[in-house]
DNA sequence: TACAATTCGTTATTAATTTCACGATTTATT
DNA sequence: AATAAATCGTGAAATTAATAACGAATTGTA
């Protein structure tokens, strides 16, 4: 049993969201190339990937939007909804709460925490905001899977502690640097200084 | 001649800023096992991606903090000060107008532009937001090299093409849509919403 | 019905990246 | 001086990922 690589999986979740917006316009059938196209990769790129799941597509016609969302959420999402916990209710942490993208049918953000006193118990967007003291009885209680770190460096370790704590499985950290977890957590670092240094090395190439 | 790995220039950042956080804390040395643990890399990676750069370190010793910083920093960054204009003064963008990341001496957020005449002319942290149609004569002016699209999905496009006319060589896109530039341009997507759900497989896995 | 055109699916090939293995260098110690 | 310990540097091996090449399937058309 070959194990799907996680190259193939960041991709598809591009597929996905692509095949969603098609199927809001209505385009009942897609290619392999206009996939590709969309989501900046390559038709045989694409063909590859979706080959992991099955054989889906249609000689001469190429694949059906509907179908082919399907298979590739059934196999990377079925139908979890993630949930998110949010940490740090500041300039980040504020856009954070009002994006839209994350209260979808898919995604719930579902609790935010913060030390300050005077943000705490106030609601932003139909979440509230809760002192961090509560936070590991809170998110057990709601089942979060996702913590977001949005608070200074200084705190981001013991935030991540909580988290741990708290039995999050994944975590996103905004602030630059990284936090130490045991290893059955998975951390993703966003780096927003890092990643502008890293453009612009790129286009010194 | 080797060219560099794109991979090798994203650690090597990481390893300057780690290196620059050790040289606040007057540690003069460092070994790569411990640099590869406060970047979450291995020893073996840290060294074959310095040896790139030449033999910078000391047999038993390890590197010296300060020669390394330099070394890594001449190779990618020079002595650049990269200057950014964002697109887009909502709640992402007032949080990117306030991040003091954007602002030190490396990095310098110098312009930024909205469509909404109520923001237009306002100052956030010593930045003038600027109406739209200034934007290609303004970025010219100040010579920015990289932009920010922080508007929503259905403008990013437009702005893409703003961006290109102007002659930014480099873009960071927080709208959860992919933009065509021409391919002298290079575009680096951050999706929240796909950084979720990737982080969710994850620990699935 | 035969043939051309199109697009998928898959194996083979190539490229990029990481990991391994180990020699070379330096310093401390007996 | 010889030996041990620590750490760098690097070619080789292994792994992972991307690309190419091409057969198979389907449909439209002469
Ligand atoms: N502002 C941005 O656009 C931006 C961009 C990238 C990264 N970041 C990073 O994200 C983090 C937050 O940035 P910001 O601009 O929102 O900062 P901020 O100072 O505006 O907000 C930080 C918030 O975290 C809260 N906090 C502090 N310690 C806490 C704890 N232990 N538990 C819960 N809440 C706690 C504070 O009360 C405050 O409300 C920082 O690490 C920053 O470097 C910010
Ligand atoms: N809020 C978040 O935390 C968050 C997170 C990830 C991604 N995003 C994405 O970032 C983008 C901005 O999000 P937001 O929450 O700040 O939205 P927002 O609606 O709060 O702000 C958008 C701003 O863009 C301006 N704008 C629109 N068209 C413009 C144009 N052509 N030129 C210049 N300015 C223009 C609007 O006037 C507005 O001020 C969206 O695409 C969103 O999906 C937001």
């Amino acid at each position: 049993m070959k194990t799907i690589s996680p190259k193939t999986i960041d991709r598809a979740l591009l597929y996905i969201r692509a095949l969603e917006n098609l199927l809001k316009k209505k385009r009942d059938k897609i290619s392999s190339s206009e996939l590709a196209d969309i989501t900046g990769s390559s038709d045989v790129q694409v063909r590859k990937d979706i080959s992991f799941f099955g054989k889906v597509g249609i000689p001469r016609i190429g694949y059906e939007t509907k179908k082919l969302k399907d298979v590739l959420e059934n196999f990377i999402l079925q139908d979890n909804i993630v949930h998110i916990a949010l940490f740090g209710v500041g300039n980040l942490g504020k856009a954070i709460l009002k994006y839209p993208g994350f209260q979808t049918d898919k995604i719930k953000l579902v609790a935010a925490f913060d030390k300050a006193k005077n943000k705490v118990l106030k609601e932003v967007n139909g979440v509230k905001i809760y002192p961090v003291e509560q936070s590991v009885r809170l998110i057990k209680k709601v089942h979060a899977e996702i913590g977001i770190i949005a608070v200074p460096s200084e705190n981001s370790q013991e935030v991540a502690d909580i988290m741990v704590n708290s039995g999050l499985k994944g975590i996103v950290n905004f602030a630059p640097n990284r936090v130490s977890v045991p290893k059955n957590v998975y951390v993703k670092d966003i780096d927003f200084s890092i990643e502008i240094f890293s453009i612009f090395s790129h286009t010194q190439l």
